[in-house]
DNA sequence: ATTAAGAGCTAAATCCTTTTAGCTTTTAAT
DNA sequence: ATTAAAAGCTAAAAGGATTTAGCTCTTAAT
């Protein structure tokens, strides 16, 4: 590494305190000549003097660092990831990642380790409920902020898409071309994601006036599996092939593209296919799929800022729902 | 956070010498009681006691920390990010990640920026050339492995697909059905994956007796709008519609897709088209595309083993290649 | 009874910064 | 000439772990 303080001081033939207090501003609230903070800082610059983090952050105890817990690497969380990595450096922050893949206690272990690895707080792609989430906010004393997906609460900081509204507009634009045969191909229930969507999804049914029967609506999980094994049970628990299918992610639209190839190829013949989530190999596949795009880079940006707000400014938490966006093809 | 050694020492009435000692397996050397370390084991337990991992950082000069540095959190790198995570963490090390978009000067300071936090080992997907390389290595003191892009040099620790390999098999299925007219749509010229990728694809042209016309090959870069611009430049340029395009990267294909969307509707009824990497949707898209499948997870786990050796094992570099895969549709 | 060896443990230094409390010297005021 | 205030700087503690050198007490040997 560069140089310590101590031998900075020594070339500045100063004390360590000297040379600490100038390079952190205080010369004049403790009086420091013009002239000795000239040198040192001149000296510091030659030198390419930087602090030693860690010992920063222990006497600090502040590690300038961020955890950040989402489920997967993917397209969607891995442009949150990239864009919240950007905000941070720009402000002096580190972040480091892990992946739960969707697995509760894989997530507990991991709030655990980053908090005792000293993070100064956590983003959070959860899979808790409330009352975990409250053990949890009682015994870990960072600040949290929940990114994707949301726990109600007055006192809980989140950032998510704006699912409810999202989903809404997307069916609402298939009732409107006449289609209200729709069944819900969903993830994992008892999610803010999923909650949401589903929610968006009978609003925009009963908005046209048709109740929306409970044998149409599946949830197993988020996998791309998961969407194949819905899709199946769709077609082959009905005589009938539906007017039309919402996937509620990307994944599960991969899953009834799979099983729609190997045993279903005429589906788009008959039914019409809509997504949650965007993806651009969508524009070149037949028949356009509509979806529905969220808006990552916004939700990295709001996450990170309410985070930094609570570290830096003492603001106290927030809530934003981010606007997604109709991709109608 | 949790207990201090010190107070876990006076619960235990003895000095934190001897709880050190005992929690760090050298109750023996120290000839520590078996009912000292008892006692001191059980208190510590039932506590729960973890050490101050800035601390133990400050003092051992070892942050338990890598440094990851690639270009996007991407399909590809978002998974082989994932997976490097879920290796190191087994073993308890945490990954930070950064993000350059391809640009060497954001790399530099990345660079700089994580050395400077102390990391133990930087993994990364680097732009630099051999000198740059080499002034690196000869300021920055920790191990560095180069990941998905290689530098040549007998001291330098990567690990790559076999670019060469896999492009070399897949066009050469492409002339094995007599498929010899093919453009090279292609990356950031100086890069490994760039000059493998063409060397393979001259390969397989050369073995069936073709040599390659310099007019065919473009080499812009790997975002998406490159791929439109050279998809673009192929088709405009020359009269004749080629018999079969290969993109070096799915971005490219993206491209690709996208300029034949707005311009050239047809394309596929005359022209094959074949990529480096692979995706799910693709399997989807007609007509099919024939691609070759990285194997991030395996390029993952060599790496990070390749650091884990280094930092603990003093093993030296090494240096691997991994097999892709090849996706005949 | 003295010495040597061994058992069992600990004081203090170290890693590097930040920060508090206070020291010495100069200048200004009476 | 003395005192008070201001200027300019620093010693030392703190943060929590690791590690070296060495202390004290017991036991065994001569």
């Amino acid at each position: 590494m560069s140089l310590s303080l101590e031998e900075l001081a020594l070339k500045a033939d100063v004390s360590k305190t000297t040379v600490s207090l100038v390079l952190n501003g205080k010369s004049s609230i403790y009086r420091i000549s013009k002239e000795t903070e000239n040198r040192i800082l001149k000296i510091a610059k030659e030198h390419n003097y930087k602090p030693n983090s860690i010992a920063r952050a222990l006497r600090l105890n502040k590690s300038l660092t961020i955890g950040l817990i989402i489920p997967y690497l993917n397209r969607h969380f891995g442009r949150v990831a990239e864009v919240i990595e950007q905000n941070a450096r720009e402000l002096g922050y580190q972040i480091i990642i892990a992946v739960t893949q969707d697995c509760l206690n894989t997530e507990h272990d991991l709030i655990e380790n980053l908090y005792e690895r000293n993070v100064d707080g956590l983003i959070l792609a959860t899979m808790m409920n409330r009352d975990q989430f409250n053990d949890l906010s009682s015994k870990i004393k960072i600040p949290i902020v929940l990114v994707d997906r949301r726990i109600d609460g007055d006192d809980i900081a989140w950032v998510v898409s704006d699912d409810e509204q999202g989903t809404y507009e997307l069916v609402s634009v298939m009732c409107q071309e006449g289609v209200t045969d729709i069944y819900f191909v969903g993830g994992i229930e008892k999610l803010s994601t999923s909650i949401d969507r589903l929610n968006g999804f009978k609003k925009a049914l009963l908005h046209k006036g048709v109740e929306c029967n409970q044998s149409k609506i599946q949830q197993i999980g988020y996998a791309v599996a998961d969407g194949y094994e819905m899709t199946k049970n769709i077609i082959e628990r009905f005589s009938k092939t539906p007017e039309a299918i919402f996937t509620s992610a990307i994944t599960l639209l991969e899953g009834l593209l799979q099983y729609a190839k190997e045993h279903k190829p005429d589906l788009f013949s008959h039914t019409r296919v809509i997504t949650y989530d965007d993806h651009p190999m969508l524009d070149y596949l037949q028949p356009p799929i509509f979806s529905v795009r969220q808006n990552a880079e916004e939700i990295a940006k709001k996450s990170f800022e309410i985070m930094h707000g609570i570290l830096e400014k003492n603001r106290s938490f927030a809530q934003e729902l981010i606007k997604p966006e109709l991709i109608l093809r």
